[in-house]
DNA sequence: TTAGGGTTAG
């Protein structure tokens, strides 16, 4: 189309429009071209007869015409004659890989084809299924509740293309309910009605429902077929649910050929996510060499990486000629869930590099490894390039991305402000989560306890993610009775049980706080079986209390369940406490004989200029000399055991943190925060160090250790001496 | 003398 023709010249010459229809076959690309230039009237919603009456209204699209630029806007993948290969990649085994590139849909327009058809003359049973699909794209259900009320009010309902495009509609917003009672409605279901239900539970997890309404089907006249497996399958995978994904392949094998890239890819993805490996790469081997494309590679990525096989996953991901925004999604978080945050971080910038377009998912699992990492200056970067792409005001998934990771990086009021710049109607439960337990964290409990009463004015119903965040922050700012009320509002108000870790807060609630035989009281009455864990955390507290009977109790409940002898350094702490040095060191001895267990080595990061230097103990043994003779004496009165994760080190004074510390009195800025991010707890002699530290030098300092933030600032500490 | 609905990878 070189040159534009004008929507006037358009209406005066009907033959010339319906030749730009015809050549809307082309593809959707076009047809959004014509579309624009039609210059389709808008008219009221469906029903009312508003459209119908305006002034001079542009002659009605005729319904043909319409049709084919609905269809056109549908247009995708399946209606295209397959593309050459683009690139060829290779597996570990040596298979070669070929892969057609997948992102040829084009745009959508759903908006356009709703305005269509309000411009039609005439619609049938043929035109509403488009219309109904393309008002499940839209962004939100109320132009399809209308057009589902027009269908209703037509009588076509009762088709079944009609009835199963709706279906689809209500299933897509999650409203599987709804989807649900139009399916009981129609009278002669078939595949594709059981197919779209079946797929509805499936994404939402339901488990149970998907597999019933599957048996329901098989008794039924109507025969499964490939969606119904590819349905299954992904199920299976979602759920790492090997023996429903073997069975389910068993039914496939003696049921159906097992053709069609799609259902294939389903399989190699169930067996990668259940990490059979050895399946999927029989799966994948099976693939036919027109068939090996990128979701294949994806899932065979993810696969490797979720057993901790990073190379095999980076090998996959650096044969891909091209790599999309998905690959590129799957290598990134196979090294985040690796622990390896900063490779992770790293290829993200190289993925910018090299010119790929990081999606919102893309992003999401970035912040998520800057969270992990302590990466705040990422975070900050992160955040202004979603803000250019696409405002977390708007985008919930990026927005709680960037919650958690500011909470988690320290920054807990830009944590708030992203949150607060969220229209409360739009806000979503993993939203409140995330800042709750970003609040929590930082032992703003009584915020955060607010924040969690903000859900019910917006008909937000709290998970059990929500619980444990509501739960914690009472825990973190001893905040017990209203812990105890929560708690017990779960079940009366809420509907859930309480599981283990709602347990563990509550013990450690009542712990913390001195509580301890209620503590002990509580786990021995607990419907579901305690594990080790909470044993440990009632182990922790009557250390802190000074409670040794209850501890002895609580260690000899905890040897039961782990009998390697864990952490009993503990007890044995407890017991050089009360200056029992005989008991103290023959629980040493038992722990050096059993407890062969490794424990992760200590250490502390700090930012410096933006880049992460995990490397400081090297660089900083004569900064430690350094603090000591500006006036720092090392607290050594109390040396505690509790520090069983770096017993190895020598003495208190080398502790990672503090050499973190000295660092960052040297290179951190006067008046800007030191920010110190530790991966074990913080010991009671850096605890106070710290304190000290912050009064003499006047800095403010933030810790993060494996529990909690610590904001210390003029000799004191936010979690006021109670973590 | 047709056409239309539902599926895979982070």
């Amino acid at each position: 189309m070189s040159h534009l023709i004008s929507g006037d010249e358009l209406e005066e010459n009907d033959d010339h429009r319906r030749r730009l229809c015809v050549s809307v076959f082309h593809g959707a690309d076009v047809a959004h071209r014509v579309l624009g230039i039609l210059q389709v009237p808008r008219s009221g919603p469906p029903g009312s007869r508003a459209g119908g009456r305006q002034r001079s209204p542009p002659p009605p699209v005729h319904r043909l015409q319409a049709r084919h630029l609905l269809r056109a806007l549908q247009f995708d993948l399946r209606s295209r004659p397959l593309p050459p290969p683009i690139f060829s990649a290779r597996l570990p085994g040596g298979l070669p890989v070929q892969h057609d590139d997948p992102r040829l849909c084009p745009d959508w327009a759903p908006s356009e084809a709703i305005a269509i058809f309000k411009s039609m003359s005439s619609p049938n049973n043929f035109t509403f299924p488009f219309l109904v699909s393309s008002c499940a794209k839209m962004p939100s259900p109320e132009t399809g509740l209308g057009v589902h009320c027009h269908i209703v009010k037509s009588g076509f309902d009762s088709d079944i293309f009609v009835a199963n495009s709706l279906v689809h509609f209500y299933s897509r917003f999650d409203d599987l309910g709804g989807a649900r009672q139009l399916f009981d409605e129609i009278p002669d279901r078939d595949a594709v009605t059981y197919n779209t239900v079946i797929n509805g539970y499936a994404r939402a997890g339901r488990a149970a429902e998907a597999l019933s309404l599957f048996k329901d089907m098989c008794q039924s006249e109507v025969l499964p077929d490939a969606y119904t497996f590819v349905s299954l399958l992904s199920l299976s995978s979602s759920m790492a649910d090997l023996p429903t994904g073997r069975f389910i392949h068993q039914l496939m094998y003696k049921n159906l050929p097992v053709s069609g890239v799609l259902l294939k890819n389903a399989l190699v993805d169930m067996y990668a996510k259940c990490g059979e490996m050895k399946a999927a790469k029989r799966a994948f081997a099976a693939l036919g060499p027109r068939e090996i494309s990128a979701p294949a590679i994806s899932s065979m990525i993810t696969g490797y990486a979720g057993r901790g096989e990073v190379q095999i996953a980076r090998k996959l991901f650096d044969d891909m000629p091209v790599k999309d925004s998905i690959a590129w999604t799957a290598i990134i978080g196979g090294y985040s869930r690796a622990g390896r945050h900063r490779e992770a971080l790293e290829l993200f910038l190289e993925m910018e590099a090299s010119g790929a377009e990081p999606d919102e998912v893309t992003v999401s699992v970035a912040l998520s490894a800057c969270a992990q990492a302590g990466a705040v200056e990422m975070v900050k970067r992160l955040h202004r390039c979603a803000e250019k792409k696409s405002p977390p005001r708007r985008n919930l998934v990026l927005a709680t991305a960037i919650v958690d990771a500011y909470a988690k990086c320290g920054l807990v009021a830009a944590a708030t402000d992203v949150f607060r710049g969220v229209d409360g109607k739009s806000k979503t439960v993993p939203l409140f989560n995330a800042m709750i337990s970003g609040l929590a964290q930082h032992g703003l409990g009584v915020e955060a306890l607010a924040t969690f009463r903000e859900m019910a004015p917006l008909n937000l119903n709290p998970d059990e993610t929500t619980f444990t965040a509501v739960l914690c922050a009472c825990s973190h700012s001893g905040l017990i009775e209203e812990g105890k009320k929560i708690f017990n509002s779960m079940s009366t108000d809420h509907g859930i049980r309480p599981q283990l870790e709602h347990y563990g807060c509550m013990v450690d609630l009542l712990g913390r706080g001195g509580l301890l035989k209620e503590a002990f009281g509580f786990i021995d009455e607990m419907p579901i079986e305690p594990n080790s864990v909470i044993w440990h955390s009632l182990l922790a507290a009557c250390r802190i209390h000074g409670d040794i009977s209850t501890g002895e109790a609580a260690a000899r409940r905890f040897l039961l369940l782990s009998p390697d002898g864990g952490s009993c350094v503990l007890l044995s702490g407890m017991l050089a406490d009360a200056q029992r040095w005989e008991d103290s060191t023959n629980v040493r001895r038992l722990i050096g004989r059993n407890g062969n267990q490794k424990k992760p080595a200590g250490w502390s990061y700090i930012e410096w200029n933006g880049s992460l230097n995990q490397e400081i103990y090297r660089k900083l043994e004569e900064m430690a000399a350094q603090l000591k003779s500006a006036g720092y004496v090392p607290s050594t009165e109390r040396v505690s055991f509790d520090i069983d994760e770096e017993e190895k080190e020598v003495a208190v004074l080398h502790h990672s943190e503090k050499l973190a510390l000295a660092f960052g009195l040297i290179t951190v800025d006067p008046g800007a925060a030191i920010r110190i991010f530790k991966n074990l707890r913080l010991c009671n002699d850096c605890h106070s160090s710290f304190k000290i530290v912050s009064k003499a030098y006047g800095r403010e300092i933030i810790v993060r250790d494996r529990i909690r933030f610590h904001h210390m600032r003029e000799g004191s500490c936010s979690c006021r001496d109670y973590w």
